[in-house]
RNA sequence: GUGGGCGUAGCUCAGUUGGCUAGAGCGCGGGAUUGUGGAUCCCGAGGCCGUGGGUUCAAGACCCAUCGUCCACCCCA
């Protein structure tokens, strides 16, 4: 029996690395027009991190982390999420010493130990933000922004930008006691999955799916009604940001956050062509994170983006990718093959892409490869070109054919590529 | 962790109530055109029918297990 990919985990392949290229490209370009600058953090953290920053009693925690003992006994974890890392960074370099905020962007693999489905791999690549040092609600504002402007760089246009406010330290608990007593009051007709989280996580209740429960949760107090002012004004200013920069959003009171640090904005921009992991990117404000982590009580806010699933969205679409090559060069016998290496390694070295057939194939099966490999022009040397030391170059689009000079191929090829 | 669908050629899939040397299309290699891709035609290579066990005179098909995959739940990007 051969050796898999462990479940979960997918090769990216050409032509699909290409599109994943462009993807990263397209990312940290509009990360220099925000000026976030990239972070590159360990791709395992101690386990102890994501204990304290995510939340002992989240999913993620409990039973969906990568982790093992290093030989020296350390209890290790591959990082389940980039938010957390940041921020461990950000601390231990004492960046808060500088001048904030600071934004970064990142982009890489994350894990966690699920069962795959659409749109979930137990590997998995997030591009993300992060700001810190900044409790302005414009700044949540402004990373909405910067993830549209990136999907609609890509060419997507269909998603909805949903919004909610989850509270902070002051307002949330109060909320959390009046959500409790409502549905511990009606707990008889809710889902026995909602029973059990009036208990664990009565916020998760307002996103239950079953039909049954819907008319319950409608009734349910709204955390937007039960906002202290602070947290009301900034809420405010979020929407009036998103206003003025036209773009447009739903309010949704059940949006809520599985993991604990959040507080304030949270936000999801969906699309409903995923299926039923249906968020592209999603994040929020967590201004309790930096100090559980460390001991300073600093602002944060950022989100993060699923690649996979940004890739399922632009599957069909046509991206400007260009995965061919300029040349290709065909060759006919032993001497022909020895002479059209050497003017293969001359254009590659004059910048141009260019390959040949390696199988001692025949001219027609050449040209059939060059075809295959998507080249923009072919050149065959035979015993007659190599004498004459001229050829002829195919253009391979309109099939035109025009005659040139070996010793001039790679400079003849740059300016045809000029044009 | 729970539930369901699917595993046959490189890919997409046929394969009847169990019964001949397991097929097709696409792709791949060669040729028709002794040196020109895409169209057409001809020829060819390529299969432990996911794996292990069981039922049977006989299993690609039926049963059990297992692995993988897809989808859904939980939860999340």
């Amino acid at each position: 029996m051969s050796i898999n990919a462990p479940r979960g985990t997918n090769d990216i392949l050409p032509p699909d690395s290409f599109k994943w290229q462009y993807l990263e490209e397209k990312a940290k370009e509009i990360c220099r027009k925000y000026n976030y600058k990239e972070i590159r953090t360990p791709i395992f953290e101690s386990t102890d991190l994501f204990i304290r920053g995510i939340g002992e009693s989240t999913d993620i925690v409990e039973k969906e982390m990568y982790t093992f003992e290093d030989k020296a006994g350390r209890s290790i974890t591959l990082r389940p999420e980039g938010t957390a890392p940041v921020v461990r960074s950000f601390i231990e370099n004492k960046l808060y010493g500088k001048a904030l905020p600071f934004k970064f962007f990142y982009s890489g693999p994350m894990f966690r130990y699920e069962r795959p489905q659409a749109g979930r791999y137990r590997q998995f690549h997030q591009f993300g933000v992060e700001v810190l040092g900044s409790d302005n609600p414009l700044v949540d504002v402004e990373i909405i922004k910067l993830g549209i402007d990136f999907l609609k760089e890509v060419g997507l246009s269909d998603f909805v930008v949903e919004i909610n406010s989850v509270g902070c330290k002051e307002c949330r608990p109060g909320y959390l006691d009046k959500l409790r007593d409502y549905f511990s009051s009606v707990d008889q007709e809710l889902c026995d999955d909602c029973k059990r989280r009036i208990k664990t996580n009565p916020l998760r209740v307002l996103d239950c799916k079953v039909e049954s429960c819907q008319e319950i949760i409608s009734e349910a107090p709204k955390i937007t009604d039960n906002l202290c002012d602070k947290c009301k004004d900034d809420f405010e200013e979020v929407k009036s940001g998103l206003n003025s920069l036209m773009i447009e959003y739903r309010e949704v009171p059940t949006l809520v956050r599985g993991l604990d640090y959040y507080t304030n904005t949270a936000f999801e921009i969906k699309s409903d062509e995923l299926g039923s992991q249906d968020a592209i990117f999603a994040g929020g404000r967590y201004n309790g994170l930096v100090k559980e982590i460390g001991d300073r009580d600093i602002p944060g806010v950022g989100f993060a983006l699923g690649l996979e699933r940004l890739e399922i969205l632009l599957e069909d679409k046509e991206l400007d990718i260009g995965s061919g090559i300029d040349i290709y060069i065909v060759t006919i016998g032993e001497e022909a093959e020895r002479k059209g290496f050497i003017y293969l390694n001359e254009l590659r070295e004059a910048g141009i892409s260019a390959d040949k057939d390696y199988f001692g194939r025949s001219v027609k099966s050449q040209m059939k490869d060059a075809d295959r490999k998507n080249s923009n022009y072919t050149i065959i040397l035979g015993t007659e070109e190599l004498e004459s030391g001229q050829a002829t170059l195919r253009d391979m689009r309109s099939g035109e054919e025009f005659s040139v000079v070996l010793n001039e191929l790679a400079e003849k090829i740059s300016n045809l590529f000029d044009n």
